[in-house]
DNA sequence: GCAATGCTTCGATACGGATCGAAGCATTTG
DNA sequence: CAAATGCTTCGATCCGTATCGAAGCATTGC
């Protein structure tokens, strides 16, 4: 009996390691080159040549060619979802990782998923804006209230650019939360403002945010923790 | 740079068609022998049991022993989630599986999600109960109104049973849908008595939920479609 | 135009892991 | 108690796949 979609090729093209690793790399929503992912990995370019050729068959990534550059890109968001929920049942058996280093604690704190802000801080931002109701939870998906619409766009977010964009809100998984942060367009719009602004900036190695001392304050600001309301 | 839990391992873990199969068979909540696991993935007793220790020293299935017999049932919603999540993006590459045989037609409409009913019909049912706000999305979970409670209990539902389960319920992605349907306690609970009462019956050789027409018709009352208010 | 660089393809190698027959242990049944 | 049954372990085999050096092709920069 089998029965639904073939899952254990899809599973067998995550399960090597330079090839997971090559696809969390990606899961920062940037586009990199086949050799910046054979270094991901740690392998020559030769072998991620023959990985990203598996990958791109599987519908996993997708190629952008500008002259001799390749750059590979995630082939959208439902890639990234399956990564973290893999990761979400990864990290449960996180006991039995060898090292919890440093790492780990900066990317539970603040990361990018796809362009969009996770970890405490994305849940903390998703949570705030559902509290204070610029987000409302509706059958049909997420919606941005008047009030919403009103705070984002003081926030410097073009929302009217955005409108185009499908989904505009989504709901998406955090691993090491356990809870939902905020995807979709709006989310990207949000993270590229404080990016803008100079709150917080992605780290050159990692897919770390690290806020400063002046963006944690506005951050908290705009985005109260439970209690502070 | 490896960054987060280690996916590669779990992945690979299901990569195997052999155990991906068992995985999936075992996504009807319900417990399998190890020859029963055996026969699903089409290899020997002696293959199936190499495997099955792999699953479970990855804690994606536990096991209880009862005299010669060894039931394995996936270890927590948690894992279901997972693979739905996996099947959802293999069934995107839909176009690529060889054959796309009556069997899915059966398993869209309506099938068995570790014990709660998802499919179409599983997204109706849930959509329903939204919509005439028996169930509420708060931002702190998905929570049962009094009307939700009354309407229930009139179905049958232990409410009081329930309440030490949690969660008591649980958005869970549903693949072939690409929205949620209702997992948890209540979920659980809601499908038990549709069986109860007749107006349905688990598949034998399929996760595929058959309704009777009586069943239907008593469905479509409780649940009524979009547009059926 | 030539050298440097990025990337793919080819071919060979080595390793890991799925597989099953045989054997052994535990439980159940008559 | 013996036979049947369920399951695990052992050992051998074979296949698939990741890997990289070498070679080739395409693009870029001077």
């Amino acid at each position: 009996m089998k029965e639904g979609p073939d899952i254990s090729h899809l599973a067998a093209l995550i399960g090597d390691p330079a090839r997971a690793n090559m696809l969390t790399a990606l899961m920062s929503g940037q586009a990199l080159t086949a050799r910046e992912l054979a270094m991901e990995a740690g392998i020559t370019p030769q072998t991620a040549s023959s990985h990203l050729k598996k990958l791109q068959e599987g519908r996993l990534i997708a190629l952008r060619q500008q002259g001799r550059h390749r750059y590979f890109a995630l082939a959208g968001p439902e890639v990234s979802a399956v990564l973290e929920s893999l990761m979400g049942l990864a990290g449960g058996m996180g006991q039995r990782r060898s090292r919890v280093g440093p790492k780990d604690a900066s990317l539970r704190h603040a990361r990018v998923c796809y362009n969009h802000l996770a970890g405490q801080r994305g849940v903390q931002m998703y949570d705030s804006l559902l509290r204070q109701d610029m987000l409302v939870l509706t059958p049909n998906g997420i919606t941005v209230s008047p009030a919403g619409e009103a705070f984002v766009s003081a926030l410097g977010v073009d929302l009217a650019g955005l409108r185009t964009a499908r989904p505009l809100c989504r709901d998406c998984l955090d691993w090491s939360e356990r809870r939902s942060h905020l995807g979709g367009a709006l989310g990207r719009a949000l993270l590229a403002q404080m990016e803008a602004k100079g709150w917080a900036r992605r780290s050159k190695d990692s897919r770390a945010i690290v806020f400063t001392s002046e963006g944690k304050r506005q951050f908290d600001r705009a985005f109260p923790p439970q209690g502070l309301t």
